[in-house]
DNA sequence: TGGCTCCCTTGACCCAGATCAAGAAACAAA
DNA sequence: TTTGTTTCTTGATCTGGGTCAAGGGAGCCA
């Protein structure tokens, strides 16, 4: 296992510190936060909760990548959030997760207790602030992802979802090569298909299809390389310059 | 048309006191907001702003109803957002809009100018905390038609979405004598199947259906009378008590 | 080194919902 | 009253993606 352990424990050298919630604390509010937040490190595909369940802390994703999604009672499964570093999980205010929260990949946590978190937000606009920008953010990611759900066909679906990931990671260690850019494939076709709302057998097919065509290449099953991303943004059916303006 | 013209320029007597943006405001800070803000209304079917417009307000929405939608090139559009009285309109911050919003049906909006209403947001914790408080809701509304758009059939969709609008009307001037519950769709056809990703005749179709099983019964087109809201809540595939759990 | 267990791929077939097409109903304007 | 116009309904047909089924490959551990 190839993991980055995440082990110091100091918001100096955190690799976060400059897009999560506490993205906007001065030193004595790091402080602060400092006696009520703890580490917490998950494996890939280990819950972290489950709908219903009591939560205690809210948390920000260090490293790695976790999901929430929502289950019918018949097995169906609907991907609804994909949490990716710096981004923000649980609510304050509620006591009960409205989703199951599963580790994609192995997954670190800077967990913070809820009640004291509450509190200090009351007191720390930079901190309310921060979040309800990423708040913000978040529902017009979830807009964006509405209309890829509701109508495109698979292989937009599958070409938007690739886009989106290559996108965000290249806001972070991307290698945007003159081979084009590289990325691993946090999920399986399997976390593909419920975040897409397709099978698993149609997103292994339309990744054969777009590879076949060269539009992307695969190195093993979870290796990607995008040798041309206008061309792969084009498959999306988005205009363009592609998604949201802000 | 029947249409209760909103005329009290006054936020005393304002019908979404209790639960829009200003819902937390004391009265010297509606006093400061009284000064930034104006009434404008719209005729059902009339557009607010299209998709990449500069928009220099934001705004509650005081009656009516709105929608946010995406377009893409081809003409495949969207619903993204369906705003009821109390719900805001805009994002502090940002300049152009990101989606087409139009009156779905007559509609008035109590509008604030962007840039002192953004000045006012860092010095009035009432107002951002009220803002986030509303996002997060958005935010698991967003969710919940993410599972809707992705997973369920046809048939749950419609059941779905009369239940979400059966639901919010509910909490405030609903009819739910012994007959069960009554109330206006304020959508039309075209609109249902933008909110589902569905087409105009599918939706049709499916209110033919539960119609015609006597799960809902109609008074024209429009009016639709729910006799067992459980029986319909069956039907959205969701489990008993249905939906996002606060 | 063989047999697990995951995860992924591919093929054959089928069906829910899209598409195409024709009208009906409601309402407004003339 | 007629004539549009918009909205909705229903029928006939087609198809993208689901379902069912089989097998391949990579990693693990006994």
């Amino acid at each position: 296992m190839t993991d980055v352990v995440f082990d110091h424990k100091d918001c100096g050298t955190c690799p976060i510190k400059h897009r999560a919630v506490c993205a906007r604390c001065e030193a004595d509010e790091l402080a602060e936060l400092d006696n009520i937040k703890y580490y917490r490190s998950y494996e890939a595909g280990q819950p972290i909760v489950w709908s219903g369940d009591r939560m205690d802390f809210v948390a920000s994703v260090v490293s790695g990548v976790a999901s929430l999604s929502q289950a019918m009672e018949d097995g169906r499964t609907q991907m609804v959030g994909l949490l990716l570093p710096s981004d923000f999980l649980g609510r304050p205010g509620r006591d009960a997760a409205p989703y199951d929260v599963v580790a994609v990949s192995n997954l670190t946590l800077c967990c913070f207790r809820r009640k004291p978190f509450e509190k200090m937000m009351t007191g720390t606009p930079h901190i309310s602030q921060r979040l309800l920008e990423m708040t913000l953010d978040e529902l017009d990611a979830a807009r964006e992802w509405m209309l890829i759900l509701g109508r495109k066909t698979a292989r937009e679906k599958i070409a938007s979802l690739l886009a989106i990931l290559a996108r965000r990671e290249s806001s972070l260690a991307l290698k945007t090569t003159e081979d084009g850019m590289v990325f691993e494939l946090p999920l399986t076709r399997e976390a593909m298909a419920d975040y897409l709302g397709l099978t698993l057998e149609t997103v292994s097919r339309q990744i054969s299809a777009l590879k076949r065509e060269g539009i992307i290449l695969l190195e093993g099953k979870r290796r990607v390389v995008i040798p041309d991303f206008d061309r792969l943004q084009m498959e999306t059916g988005d205009d363009a310059d592609g998604g949201i303006m802000v």
